[in-house]
Formats: C-alpha cells, structure tokens, sequence
DNA sequence: TCTGGGGTCCTAGGACCC
DNA sequence: TCTGGGGTCCTAGGACCC
C-alpha cells in the first residue's frame, strides 16, 4: 500500500491576483480588495501587506494610504472571481484522481502512490502561471493538516519557489519547522482554542503535536484530538465527496443605507429568496424551512436582531413558495422604529430533489407547472442575464443595494463588458 | 460617515419512547 | 405520589473555515 499524500494548491492573494490578470497596471503597487458595501479589506497584494494592511481591518481605517502611500482599492467582483476559479480547479483537477475543491481559490489533491509529485507540483504552477497569470503555492504532506502548514512554508519562504513538500526534509527540520508555526495558524485551531491552549503553555504547531492527544480528545474535542493526529504525520481527515449538495443556502447582504420600512425589507427579502433558491435548484435540492432574519449594525449602541423560520407546507423549490413563506417569516421578525443594516434568507431542511415528498394536498398538476416555470426561469436569467425575469416584489429601484464604488468590469461573465484590446 | 458573506461540524440538552 | 435506565432524534449554539 503506498503512503497516503496529499497536495494543497492555493492562489495567493487570489481576489487581488484576478484583478491583476485584467490590469496589469495594479502589478507591483498596493493592491486591497474590498468586501461587499466596500467595508473591509479581505485580500491584499504581498505590498499592501508591507504597508501592514491587516486581513479584515475596515477599510475607512486605512483609506489614508491611498494617498500616503498610493494603495489601490478595488470593491469585490464575485463573478469574475467565480469564473477564474473554475477555470484554475478545472485545469488543477487534471493532475491527480481525486481533487477536492475546499474553497474559490484552494483545492487538495489526492497524489498518494505519484512519485516525484514535487517536480510535477512545479510544472503545475508555471502552466497555472502561463495560462492563466495567477500565482499558485503548493504545500505537500502525509496529511491535509501539515499541507495546509507547507503550503504556508511555500508562501513565505522565497527560496523554495512556491512548492515544499514536507517529507523532503529531516525529521528534525520538520520538528524545527513546526517550532517556528504559532498554533493560531494550525488549520482547526480558532482564536478561542488558540487562546485556551496558550493558557496550557501550548504555543506552537510543535508544541500541539507534542502533547497528549488522548488527554486533549477528552477536554477539547475529537476536532482536537484529529488534529494532533494529523500534525504527527498520520491521516485522519480524508477527501470529501465532490459535488455534495449543500445543507443550508444562506442569501444575505447588507444595505448600502439604513433601511426603515417594511416595504423596503420585502424587496430585499424577495431578492435574496430568489437567490437562495437558485442555488437550490443549481444543487437540485429542494427545503423544508425558509427562515428571515433583519439586524440593526452590530455596532449600534441600541441595536436589534430578529429571526422568524417556517416550515414549508411540502419542501419544494418553487421561488414563488418560498419567497410567499419568506415574506410572511419577515412580517413577524419585523418591528418598526428601527435603522436596520441587513438581512438574510436561510433555507435549511434541505434534500435531494429526486425522490421528495409530494404534497398530499398540492395536485400534480401544479406541480407540474411550478416546474416548468421555474426551468423557464432559469433558462432565461442563465442566458439574458442574471435577472432578466424577477418577481415584482424585489423591486425596481433597489436604492437599499449595496456600494461598489471601486468595481472592476465583469469581463468574463457579460458580453457588454468583455475585454478590449486595441492594435 | 464608513465594520462581508457563506458555509461546515460538533456538542449539549431536551423531548420522547420503551 | 412514589420510582429507573437507556436509547434515539432533533435543535440551538458555538467554534471553525475561507
């Protein structure tokens, strides 16, 4: 039997470096994108890093160095960035049996029993590099832990060119390695655990390898126990299922603005219903449960949260149901008076489409034409555009919709915006 | 003035059953 | 009214991830 192996490829500073391929004048400059409503800063160039940008820092806190130091601020283009990526997993997935893409810029790769996987890791990131101008890094490793902390080794150390494989060095080299790794930074250790186990002396990803896995199990979690496992070399957490569909769809955003009244929640509540439930019929699931929930600023001194859920009379994927019951959930959960911030559209209770439970009540024939309107539906905004058809309720003007002041154009995902190179 | 969005897994505790 | 133990299922909430 060949030894389990597996690789973690992750684009670094991935949003930046899509934004890049699009614009060459960002290379080599400060470069921050910015989450929805342009309010943190959640992926920075290696430069803005130097300028001691920090991950999730408000970005009014360092608006300064736009004309201090010349940082560049892009606002979120979640398409674009969806489309490199699919483009970036589908050419990574070529490289090994089983891939699991773990999120929009990192997948693993299973390359047990693939000898020499380093020099063919290299030549995975010049073609990524060359075909399609992002930087890649990969970590490899016995375990998906310890890739996760080469692939960091990878990023941070220059002189290994973007690629470490764990077992290419001594034992002790690996052992001085961990001793240089805070246990903040081990892939499952969070800040409270982080801070439970300093509280223990237990600093570093060596020091979390050497304690008593047995002892840890018990008073933190299997979680933890795994994870000293997996940091001693031996594989506890395998591949997931590719293509699994989804527990829980969330659709949720804030306001570019306060929101007061309830007309104005019912087309936000409407729009991101909608949304949810193109998900849900992209996974081929249907839900049971519809929940609404509407916040006031977190940060607000006299803040409010409310959530209401109902259960669907059958679990269905039918936008006009769900959006009917998500209305309803959002009458209860609001109350006037108040500046609210955001809100969000959970469906949960979610199953595969095949098999469900009819209604006893609903005749087939409805659900017959529920179905054709909503494949029609689909089918339309998948070729005219992203809401070419939408139920009236979400409203025309949508003066709520969140800011993107500094948005680059949807080059790979409008027609009307794609690229244009003059000669 | 200005602080994101979308997921997963685990555990504890209550309801319910025999 | 008193009295037992054990099992399952579900949900809420916490912690973590990117």
């Amino acid at each position: 039997m060949s030894k389990e192996k597996y690789a973690l490829v992750d684009c670094n500073n991935f949003y930046v470096s899509c934004e890049r391929v699009f614009n060459p004048k960002l290379a080599g400059k400060p470069v921050v994108v910015l989450s929805n409503n342009d309010g943190c800063v959640v992926a920075r160039s290696n430069e803005a890093k130097a300028l001691g940008v920090s991950m999730g820092v408000p970005y009014f806190k360092v608006a300064h160095l736009e004309k201090e130091k010349g940082l560049i601020a892009c606002s979120s283009n979640y398409p674009l960035y969806g489309e490199m990526s699919n483009r970036v997993m589908t050419l990574l997935g070529q490289y090994a049996p089983r891939q699991e893409v773990y999120s929009i810029d990192e997948c693993f790769l299973l390359v047990g029993g693939m000898p020499e996987f380093e020099s063919t890791a290299r030549e995975i990131k010049a073609v990524v590099q060359q075909s399609l101008g992002l930087p890649i890094c990969v970590g490899l490793a016995p375990t998906k832990t310890l890739a996760k902390l080469c692939n960091a080794v990878a990023k941070s150390t220059q002189s290994l060119g973007g690629v470490f494989d764990y077992d290419s060095v001594s034992e002790a080299k690996q052992t001085r390695i961990l001793r240089a790794i805070k246990v903040r930074d081990v892939w499952g250790v969070g800040r409270k655990l982080a801070e439970r186990f300093r509280a223990m002396g237990i600093e570093t990803a060596l020091d979390l390898r050497e304690s008593d896995a047995e002892r840890m199990g018990k008073e933190f979690s299997v979680v933890t126990k795994r994870t000293i496992t997996e940091l001693r070399g031996t594989p506890c957490i395998g591949m997931e299922n590719v293509g699994e569909a989804r527990k829980h769809i969330v659709s949720s955003r804030s306001f570019g603005r306060a929101v007061y009244t309830l007309e104005e929640l019912e087309e936000a509540v409407t729009a991101y219903a909608t949304k949810a439930c193109e998900k849900l019929r992209r996974d081929q699931s249907i839900a049971g449960e519809v929940e609404v929930s509407v916040r006031t600023s977190a940060y607000a001194e006299d803040g409010f949260a409310e959530a209401d859920a109902i259960v669907l009379p059958a679990p269905t994927d039918d936008t006009m149901v769900i959006v009917k019951h998500a209305l309803q959930a959002l009458k209860k959960a609001y109350k006037p008076g108040y500046a609210y911030q955001k809100a969000a559209v959970t469906l949960s209770r979610v199953s595969p489409r095949e098999g469900r439970q009819m209604s006893l009540f609903a005749a087939t024939e409805e659900n017959d034409r529920s179905e054709k309107m909503m494949k029609a539906l689909d089918a339309t905004n998948a070729r005219f555009g992203r809401g070419t058809i939408f139920l009236a309720s979400q409203g025309i003007d949508q003066s709520w919709r969140m800011k993107a002041e500094h948005k680059s154009p949807s080059y790979l995902c409008d027609w009307n915006e794609i690229p244009r190179v003059r000669c």
